[in-house]
RNA sequence: GGAUCGGUGCCCGAGUGGUUAAUGGGGGCGGACUGUAAAUCCGCUGGCUACGCCUACGUUGGUUCAAAUCCAACCCGGUCCA
């Protein structure tokens, strides 16, 4: 590997394909980079299902911030076409169709929650494209046109289906096409890198193939590790609930992050950071620590984060700190007077009051550091809590406030 | 279209008429320990401002004092045949 493009490297993707011997520059990336005339459009697509982007998904967009920088071109596609038809993994129910507004409304949140990473103001550098725009104008033939350039045994082969065929589980057959939609993606932005997770392997060489077909110079494909959730175990994800989401207040983040698994916090710092590796402090704790601020700054701001690490050491030796950064919790909405169980659940630090009553049983649950002992515990006024710190276990606070 | 097996709580998986809100495992959450980690041990794990009430075993009906368990139809998946 040649150090001409050291930002190129960082979290050690995987680019294909990859001679690196070779001057031709549709076999080799950094010969493309030294050789094009123009800025490079460098695709990444992300789905407007949900409306968390989590820091999983940022190491794309960290990815491709280094490419903005560099002078090329993102191309952020919005498969808001591909979100309005179903589950593309047929993992589990039939995903509920979006509507429009949905797709809007989740595209929008997106947007705003990368906003921290990208680079939104040079003219040029971002380009964001919604692929309804030409995914809605296939009709039939040219839809046939793009199933038949593959095969059933090329679409057996990729991982996922592989493996659910072996199983037996049910794949249906719409399911195909969204390697092929999100190939003709590329077709249609005219990609000449896209980005991905390792897991996207097949979909980004679908691109390639496609572009191909239509006569154009097939993509680069870029692959960026999977992050594994603060669990330390599987990757990162909102429904394992191992995951930091970027709009995350400073303290919640800055908490998780506090205590990244051991085994993780270098690939953290490589892939989250900007930190140098032979940089960082020699004890296990100081790493987490500087971690953790390091990545609530990015989202927050220094002072944010540096005073969410003051909180939390705080809160957590059952002191009553009440910065700003202690999500506030008002009690207008509360019904007085009040059972402890029911505060616990209504300040969202539980999400049922079944397993509020649980939590206090286990004694989970403190107020203002003073563990709480009864269920019942009643509270006639809003004036008995006001100030005061809610507290679940060792990472959950709330603030009351009138 | 035919034959056959199956659909149980977040997941896997017991249970084949009655203390069954449903054994067990995983995961999750909490407690102790610790470095706010890992490992280990322990507790909890349907909902409800709650000594009670409500909802649950694919769906809808039926038999019964009583069903996740029996019957019927339907829906969905696996396998084999066409």
């Amino acid at each position: 590997m040649s150090n001409s493009f050291p930002w190129l490297h960082w979290g050690n993707p995987e680019i294909f394909p990859n001679q690196p011997e070779s001057k031709n520059p549709n076999e080799n990336l950094e010969q493309r980079l030294t050789q094009s005339n123009r800025p490079l459009r460098i695709k990444l697509g992300i789905d407007p299902t949900g409306t968390d982007i989590h820091l999983g998904h940022s190491i794309l967009f960290r990815k491709l911030r280094s490419f903005q920088d560099a002078g090329h071109t993102a191309v952020v596609i919005i498969g808001d076409f591909t979100a309005r038809i179903g589950d593309p993994t047929g993992k589990s129910e039939v995903r509920r169709q979006l509507t429009e507004e949905q797709v809007a409304a989740n595209a929008e949140t997106y947007l705003k929650q990368v906003r921290p990473i990208l680079d939104f103001d040079t003219p040029g550098r971002l380009e964001v494209r919604y692929n309804s725009e030409w995914l809605s104008k296939l009709d039939l033939p040219k839809t046939l046109a793009l199933l038949a350039t593959m095969t059933v045994g090329q679409m057996l082969a990729k991982e996922g289906f592989a493996e659910r065929y072996k199983q037996g589980t049910a794949i249906y057959l719409h399911e195909f096409l969204y390697p092929l939609m999100q190939g003709y993606d590329s077709v249609a932005v005219q990609a000449d890198v896209e980005l991905g997770g390792t897991d996207q392997k097949f979909n980004l060489a679908v691109g390639r193939d496609l572009q191909k077909h239509f006569g154009q110079t097939p993509q680069f494909g870029l692959l960026m590790p999977i992050l594994i959730g603060t669990d330390g175990v599987q990757k990162m994800s909102k429904s394992l609930g191992n995951y930091v989401g970027l709009s995350e207040d400073a303290l919640s983040m800055y908490s998780k992050l506090e205590k990244t698994p051991d085994t993780l916090i270098l690939q953290y710092f490589e892939l989250l950071t900007d930190l140098s590796l032979d940089q960082l402090p020699e004890g296990a704790r100081d790493r987490q620590k500087l971690l953790a601020l390091e990545i609530a700054s990015q989202y927050h701001g220094r002072e944010k984060a540096l005073e969410a690490q003051k909180a939390a050491s705080e809160l957590v030796q059952g002191g009553t700190s009440k910065t700003d950064v202690v999500p506030e919790f008002s009690l207008g909405s509360a019904q007085f007077p009040a059972k402890v169980f029911y505060l616990v659940s209504a300040s969202g630090l539980c999400k049922t009051s079944s397993d509020a009553r649980r939590q206090i049983q286990g004694g989970a649950v403190r107020l203002d550091g003073n563990k709480i002992e009864q269920v019942d515990l009643i509270f006639e006024s809003p004036d008995d809590l006001i100030g005061k710190v809610l507290q679940l276990g060792k990472n959950k606070f709330v603030r009351f406030v009138p």
